[in-house]
DNA sequence: AGCACGCCGACT
DNA sequence: GTCGGCGTGCTC
């Protein structure tokens, strides 16, 4: 009987790879487990087991698997179910869902490692850069790629190498490491030979004579003695005062003993934990409505407006969760997962809650990984940004999607481009556990189920301690341009409310949907406008390092003198952004602290914690910032909130560009006044008419969601209908057109007027790539499945056009 | 996706 | 004359 597995490789490659394996192998191996497997030519690869099975295959000769990696699985049945759904629906392979799932450290790839050849040769048939290689080696013993492009100051080494190799003088092999390494501390201990009271007793006696040393071992007694621990090395140094020099002349005396032992990084260190908070009377309704749904409904979306308390809500139902014995997945957008509410979680849960985000390291995720994998006591659990769905759940109960409007759920580069909040209920269906949707302003797709009974919906209308809605006043700018009450961009309305708040000691928000100083540069000589080289867009002007930037590839220059066309040197800013508008405050308001929030001031790690920790303690009065301010921030003395210009997210040429508006500015709005007293909400605006703005200013979700749905259902747009964006990229502008041409000509002959394109994106080339739309519209009654079969046939008759090979194609499922 | 093999322009 | 550009094909 021969003995085979069927391996995913964490490449784009539609088909599982099968490798043979011996008997023992396969007594050993179980589906979820990793093994390292030689792929190609040259390299070995991280592959998990998907089947085992008996059958040889016909055509090839199946390789041996190289090494097994894990004693037991890493990754359970119910993720490899999720990972075939989600390569399934997202029209990716399992390989991209594999590379998305697992942290990179458990990934492993080889490297190719040069060492010499053991018998001599003539350097003299060396040509140069092979003769720098071969010296190289007498003085290391192995050499890698990255090493020797180092060496030779040139990228492509892999020529000279090979030349190397022919001549003998080297050889190379491949190696593949472990990445992730447990942290170890280290500890030490009395020697056994000690512990009789009779040879501690000599052993002080002749001590006597050192006295540091006698010292760390008196030192050592009273550690243990209070704290009833083993005794941490870094601890007893600090403690006896001793360098670390003295314990080791002690360890290597043989007097003490060290030892390590494995330690999590990430670590929980609270105190004692809270019995969760008494709900009020509408949070209690809203509790037992949801419980009341989830009877007979998998997915629940909770409508409750901003500072509502649903996450005392939340609170109480993970509660009853974990008393079942099942864990919890809580899943946030990144930038709202705060240390504010980590520390709320970790005040009522205490170490059962474990965080998963990506500013973790690798081996952080690793940990939090294996904390989950082994239903440790430190999971039960899980708050995370949307690639928490990828942890390997064994039993769980509940998954909260809290903010679910929130775009940011949805991962839109590197395939799979999934939308967490969707893969989560059908993660939930898996476990058959239940899914809570949570918003102030849901998004159109998710109420739309609930009004079609797909989910349950439960709403709560007032806000915690009975605090009124912010006062939301829409103020003219047309107007007040033509009377001359504009100072910048501040009306004369924003400035009284502003000196108002501020002279009450009070917090102010400022907000701008745009970083940088003003987005173009314009010449008044001539009109022309300083572009990015690599895309089809106008640069934008950033103070802070007098630069010009493109915020599509990331280029920059220093901004010019002179107009570049006619030499002008009247170069004007148009438009505005967060720069400009903290600048303007400055001088309005030149007694007062201003800082700003965007992109650029949060870089770093806690670049995000610091601003908000100053805001918290008043240092800052009035913040100026774009989107990032909207997320779950509770800041107590907000009392106004100003947005700067509410037209320029209004008129985004997007089908979704209402509803976001809507959301956007009903959480900004949010922030204002959220203890006693009520806050106030400044929306400037040309165009105060303005459906969207009316619905905002009289907090109407209602409303502005029967308008929005009338365009989604005239228009043919989701949750009406499906959508399936594809994208054609390449350098050659009229290599894509044709190809996109070709590609929506065949979608026609399927699917008649339901396919939307080709079109050019309004930024037509990004990073030298020219792009092209085609938009796939999927009626309810039409079959998903059969439409995608529908797609993947086309885009493989696509790929198997010569001229069309080298355009990449992007399919994106539900591009919203 | 990587990587090897294979065929045409700008440099020692 | 070579180095190196990227088109093409393959990976158990």
């Amino acid at each position: 009987m021969q003995y085979f597995i069927d391996v995913i490789i964490p490449i784009p490659l539609q088909k599982l790879f099968t490798y043979s394996i011996t008997a023992s192998e396969s007594n050993f191996l179980k589906i979820g487990m990793r093994v390292a497997v030689p792929f190609g030519k040259s390299k070995i690869y991280t592959g998990i087991v998907a089947k085992i099975h008996n059958e040889a295959p016909t055509v090839y000769e199946a390789k041996e698997i190289h090494q097994i990696l894990d004693e037991g699985p890493i990754v359970n049945e119910k993720q490899l179910r999720l990972w075939q759904w989600m390569a399934n629906y997202y029209l990716c392979t399992v390989g991209d869902v594999m590379r998305a799932a697992l942290p990179s450290a458990f990934v492993l790839e080889s490297e190719t490692i040069i060492t010499k050849h053991n018998k001599l040769i003539d350097e003299s048939i060396l040509l140069d850069d092979e003769f720098l290689v071969y010296e190289a080696l007498q003085h290391q013993s192995s050499l890698k790629i990255h090493d020797i492009s180092n060496i030779l100051d040139k990228k492509n080494v892999l020529p000279v190498i090979k030349r190397l190799i022919e001549k003998e003088a080297i050889a190379v092999e491949e190696e593949v490491y472990e990445k992730y390494k447990p942290k170890l501390v280290r500890y030490v201990k009395l020697n056994s030979n000690f512990t009789s009271e009779s040879s501690l007793q000599k052993l002080l006696e002749d001590l006597s004579r050192a006295p540091k040393q006698h010292q760390v071992i008196l030192t050592l007694f009273s550690i243990s003695a209070t704290t009833k621990k083993p005794v941490k090395v870094a601890d007893l140094s600090k403690e006896s005062d001793a360098s670390p020099a003295i314990i080791k002349s002690l360890i290597d005396k043989g007097i003490l003993e060290e030892y390590f032992i494995q330690t999590d990084r990430v670590q929980y260190s609270g105190d004692e934990n809270e019995d969760s908070k008494d709900l009020n009377e509408y949070q209690n309704t809203a509790l037992k409505e949801i419980k009341e749904w989830f009877k007979d409904q998998s997915v629940v979306l909770l409508h409750g407006v901003t500072s509502s308390g649903k996450t005392e809500v939340y609170v109480k139902l993970i509660e009853e969760v974990l008393s079942k014995g099942s864990q919890v997945l809580y899943l946030l957008p990144e930038i709202a997962l705060t240390t504010q509410l980590i520390t709320r979680l970790q005040n009522y849960f205490g170490e059962q809650v474990a965080v998963f985000h990506s500013k973790y390291s690798s081996h952080e995720r690793v940990e939090v990984w294996n904390n989950v994998l082994n239903n440790s006591a430190k999971a039960q659990i899980v708050l995370g940004a949307r690639s928490s769905i990828f942890l390997p759940f064994e039993s769980l109960g509940l998954i909260i999607v809290d903010e679910e409007h929130e775009q940011s759920f949805k991962q839109f580069d590197p395939a799979p481009r999934y939308h967490a909040r969707d893969t989560a209920v059908v993660l939930a269906h898996i476990h058959e556990a239940k899914t809570l949707l949570g918003s102030a302003t849901p998004s159109l797709e998710s109420f739309f189920n609930a009004k079609q009974n797909k989910y349950g919906f439960v709403e709560i209308t007032k806000r915690f301690n009975d605090v009124l809605m912010p006062d939301i006043e829409l103020v003219d700018i047309k107007e007040k341009l033509k009377k001359k009450l504009m100072k910048g961009h501040f009306s004369d309305r924003l400035i009284e409310e502003m000196t108002e708040t501020l002279h009450e000691g009070h917090q102010i928000i400022l907000f701008q949907n745009r970083r940088g100083f003003s987005p173009i540069v314009e010449c008044n000589t001539c009109g022309h406008s300083p572009q990015c080289p690599n895309c089809d867009v106008s640069l934008t002007y950033h103070q802070y390092r007098d630069q010009l930037r493109c915020h599509y590839c990331g280029f920059a220059e220093i901004m010019p003198k002179t107009c570049s066309a006619c030499g002008s040197p009247e170069l004007d800013n148009k438009g505005f952004g967060t720069e400009q508008i903290e600048e303007e405050v400055k001088l309005l308001f030149p007694d007062y602290k201003v800082a700003r929030m965007d992109l650029d001031t949060t870089r770093g790690k806690y670049g995000y914690e610091k601003i908000i920790t100053a805001l918290e303690q008043q240092e800052i009065d009035i913040l100026v910032g774009t989107q990032m301010l909207t997320k779950g921030l509770d800041f107590r003395n907000v009392k106004l909130v100003g947005i700067m210009n509410a037209d320029n997210m209004l008129n985004f040429p997007d089908f979704r560009a209402h509803e976001r508006s809507f959301q956007l500015m009903l959480q900004v709005s949010g922030r204002a006044g959220r203890t006693e007293e009520r806050g106030k909400v400044l929306i400037q605006t040309y165009n105060p008419q303005h459906n969207i703005l009316q619905q905002v200013s009289t907090n109407n979700y209602i409303e502005m969601y029967n308008e929005q749905m009338n365009d989604r259902y005239n228009y043919k747009y989701p949750p009406v209908y499906k959508q399936i964006k594809i994208t054609l990229k390449h350098k050659d502008f009229s290599r894509v057109d044709t190809a996109s041409i070709w590609y929506a000509k065949s979608l026609r002959n399927v699917f008649g007027d339901n396919i939307l394109g080709p079109e050019s994106p309004p930024i037509a080339r990004i990073r030298n790539q020219f792009h092209k739309n085609i938009l796939v519209k999927i009626p309810k009654k039409q079959s998903l499945s059969k439409t995608k079969e529908a797609i993947i046939k086309i885009n493989n008759s696509f790929l198997n056009v010569k001229d069309f090979r080298s355009v990449k194609v992007i399919l994106n499922v539900d591009n919203f």
